[in-house]
DNA sequence: ATAGTGATCAACCATGGTTTACTAAAAACA
DNA sequence: TGTTTTTAGTAAACCATGGTTGATCACTAT
């Protein structure tokens, strides 16, 4: 038995040898461990790739919640369940970074459409082959087919938290 | 190709279309996407298990690094990488909150080693129950065999990221 | 006209850290 | 031995972060 934290949980009757043999016995504590050093690791690579020692977890979290075409700071803030307040903040400071770039909406002059920006100064191509690097890593470790399975079961795990998250 | 945060990377040549198909390819993202639901799962059955509303993750934060056989403040502080003053606040709350107890180490009357608090009021057991549950449900759905597999090459992964982070 | 919406600014707040200063006990040493 | 230095823990002041609310402005929709 093993909290979701590192450390197994215990009973009077537990012994301290039965520490090492429960230490990764249960998946979802290793998985939030997996997710943990992944991020960690991700961002570093991000920060070292793009130049960019200001860039913060908050502002790689705004990822997920940006389109490919475009997407306004106030549609951001309530895909992200924050207020839009924060979020132009970040935004802001992702323009200055030059990560992002803003473009007044044609058809709504309230509203900034919020872009990735793909080419200039910001080398995300670079950047992006360091993100990249430890999917490849672990292609080699595990070989394609192996990746793809457990890829495969982690996406089902996934699954299975949402439809949970649903109600 | 698929950034660590939820959102494809693109190039100008990549179409919109293509965003679906890419979500779920890369590992790295699945693993980073499940750590931190099941982290908010685990943080929300704590909470309801052990009556806790005021139960933080900086709290579950400290599970890791405390010993079944009794840590000092100090130690816990050194293994985190934060300061002794901020671990000694946590600790009080939780000693408050009866998940964890002192006791003043007989061979060193500075020290006041922290154990986790088995008995008494606090209800391990029950939180333990909530806690496991989500990997119950996950063997249930892979079956026994399937799961321990999937473990075993998560748990590489975390190896693979320990092993690297050590420099 | 008037109400609603998108964005931003400023003021404020909780969190989880830090540094600085302190007490008391242990360890090192002359 | 007695003195000095290190160590364990705590408390208080402070700080950066990432949020919040409230006000305001410009534009859109009714």
């Amino acid at each position: 038995m093993v909290d979701h934290y590192g450390q197994p949980w215990f009973t009077k009757s537990m012994k301290k040898s039965d520490f090492e043999k429960q230490k990764n016995a249960s998946l979802s504590h290793q998985l939030i461990k997996a997710g943990r050093l992944i991020n960690k690791r991700g961002l570093a690579a991000a920060q070292k790739s793009f130049h960019l020692p200001e860039l913060k977890q908050s502002h790689l979290d705004l990822f997920p919640y940006i389109d490919f075409a475009g997407t306004g700071i106030s549609e951001i803030a309530k895909r992200k369940g924050v207020s839009k307040q924060s979020v132009s903040k970040l935004v802001k400071e992702m323009v200055h970074m030059k990560i992002l770039f803003l473009k007044v909406d044609p058809e709504d002059n309230r509203s900034k459409r919020v872009f990735f920006k793909t080419s200039g100064s910001f080398a995300i191509q670079k950047g992006l082959k360091d993100l990249m690097s430890f999917d490849c890593l672990l292609k080699a470790h595990f070989g394609e087919k192996s990746y793809t399975s457990v890829l495969k079961k982690v996406s089902d795990i996934v699954d299975i938290f949402q439809a949970e998250n649903q109600n």
